[in-house]
DNA sequence: TTGAAAGCGCTACCAA
DNA sequence: TTGGTAGCGCTTTCAA
């Protein structure tokens, strides 16, 4: 078994307290004589004492870490969350302990029961959003949590989220300046506010212009390469093709990249798409994608700070919505309509 | 504050200790009466209560978690070693909490001690490499812990590891057959044992060949997009430039080929080329890469699997390595050579 | 069938 | 400047 505190106070030949009290450091240059301390860090040193943090969480009732609960690390957008939030707990000495939904609600319930019997100190949630009671009474019981990149819109919490409507409508508008008049707009998951709001971005847009929205160019309902591939393939075998396609999540656009080289299609020059990615290079493609780049690290970043302040001051707590803008970036993947 | 153990026991009118062992479960059908047990756990359900783990962890010793060390968890390749020992974790109810090192040794150092201090039960690490006494420390202490991708050749520990040195030999034999007889090697981090294994591999393969080693044709160090790009771009400017490239890791692939599109080359016709890669597709490419495919997945399980045997059966521990073979799958990145 | 008590390893308050 | 003590919330052994 390792050596505890009370070792090290036998060996020094002092109290436990004593020990205690030198080593947290609070009292540093008052009430322990320099001599006791000195013995009792080079005992320390010598036996090679770590506190126990299982018993100092205990009798502190903190925990120093937090959840994550995400679809899938696999997706990089998930894992660029992870990372940043990472780096985050680490300036403050906290860690994180990461659960995978696959975006299955009961996944999430039972991940958060978990992580609150063990007494983690916050979460940040990408929701599943197919249920929402569990969050009303986390609320209820003013647990510390942060939803990550998806909302509710019924009720108030802690959120950091893309401006997903704007940005979509602005790279739906730019499609239209290029002459585009048949947009398909190949979804995520129907479930998750931002797919939500992105599609209200899509129509939005299509609405400002004046131009139709025509249902049989809206496909597709999931966050997978099999999903985007079907979609794709589903739209581009419409009687009157679309001339440009908005993937609207990011892993999504591999398979819609692929459905269109298997029809034979070249990007631009028969289709134009913009996708959802923060990639440097896409697959399929040796140019880059013309795509909205979303702040992924910031989203990380910003969770943990909203969390934290939670944690901190649990009474003066008022939600925050904080709404991070992405960046368009026109690549090769887009050109103007023909015939216009 | 949470309900507690001791709030049901006082509402129940009965002993914390019942309550105990009425959850415990332990003493199921006999020992409390049908009554009682009735009772707690209607109470328990009434006021929503969950036991502290923090407190059970301290009572029995053990806290469910284990550590992760990698590098870097937007690598997919670690992320997906991530994925399935989540999975695994989770069968046995036990949670995980990653560390990402950026190949940083001293982090990896203070990684390991600061989940000494949280007592998790067992580590995975993909080590730095580039100092080890802290896992000989670990041995002596007979804490659990298992490498996984990478491993020491001067003392043994519990490993899962790749094929490394035969992968590679097969890929660069198919490339020999194929007629190339320049070929390039991008190396990765060189101190990785893995990275120092695929070279070893790939002069094994020319010398079977009885083919020169041209230490020009060796280059690289590091495992970043930016590395591959340079030392391909490097590697493409000898005056005599070798006709097919074997990318000794995953995310350089992206730089390579970045650098021989930019050299206006074409892949296969110009340069074949082989990577390390699970990806379906290839960023640059709208073909599949020929690749020498990881079990990512069964690294993770294989690595908790090792794991979770040391930390049950700490006494009788021989240290084992494992050894998973990849599969080499050809696809359209790679063709016979030019005049062969 | 249940209660009492000890203790996991630590911190913090009160006394001396 | 130091020691003593209580207690964080739980489990488990021993007694009743």
């Amino acid at each position: 078994m390792a050596v505890t505190l009370k070792d090290i106070a036998k060996k020094v030949g002092v109290h436990p307290s004593t020990v205690s009290r030198v080593l947290s450091g609070k009292y540093d240059n008052f009430n322990v004589s320099e001599e006791t301390r000195k013995l009792i860090f080079e005992t320390v040193k010598k036996f090679n004492y770590a506190p126990n943090e299982m018993a100092r969480n205990l009798r502190l009732q903190k925990t120093q870490t937090i959840g994550l609960i995400i679809p899938d690390i696999l997706n990089p957008f998930y894992a660029g969350m992870a990372r940043s939030l990472g780096i985050e707990c680490e300036k403050k000495d906290y860690s994180f302990i990461i659960c995978n939904t696959d975006e299955i609600q009961e996944k999430e319930i039972n991940f958060i029961q978990m992580l609150k019997r063990r007494r983690v100190e916050g979460l940040v949630i990408t929701p599943v959003q197919e249920s929402k009671d569990h969050f009303k009474e986390l609320i209820e019981e003013n647990f510390p949590f942060v939803l990550a990149s998806r909302y509710f819109d019924d009720f108030e919490t802690n959120a950091v989220v893309t401006d997903d409507y704007n940005d979509v409508f602005k790279a739906v508008e730019y499609l239209i300046k290029l002459g585009h008049n048949r947009i398909g707009l190949i979804r995520g998951r129907k479930a998750s506010s931002a797919i939500q709001d992105r599609e209200k971005g899509y129509k939005g847009a299509l609405a400002k212009y004046n131009m139709q929205i025509d249902q049989d160019l809206i496909v597709g309902n999931g966050c997978t390469i099999e999903g985007g591939y079907k979609a794709t393939k589903e739209i581009l075998n419409l009687p009157e093709r679309p001339t440009a396609l908005l993937v609207s999540a990011n892993v999504i656009v591999v398979g819609a990249l692929e459905a269109i080289f298997e029809a034979g299609l070249s990007v631009p020059d028969d289709v134009s798409v913009v996708g959802f990615t923060n990639m440097k290079s896409t697959p399929y493609l040796s140019y880059p994608l013309t795509s909205i780049s979303q702040p992924i690290g910031q989203l990380g970043k910003r969770a943990f700070d909203l969390l934290f302040q939670h944690i901190q001051s649990p009474d003066e707590q008022k939600y925050k919505k904080i709404i991070l803008p992405s960046k368009f970036s026109v690549g090769k993947s887009t050109q103007k309509a023909l015939g216009s």
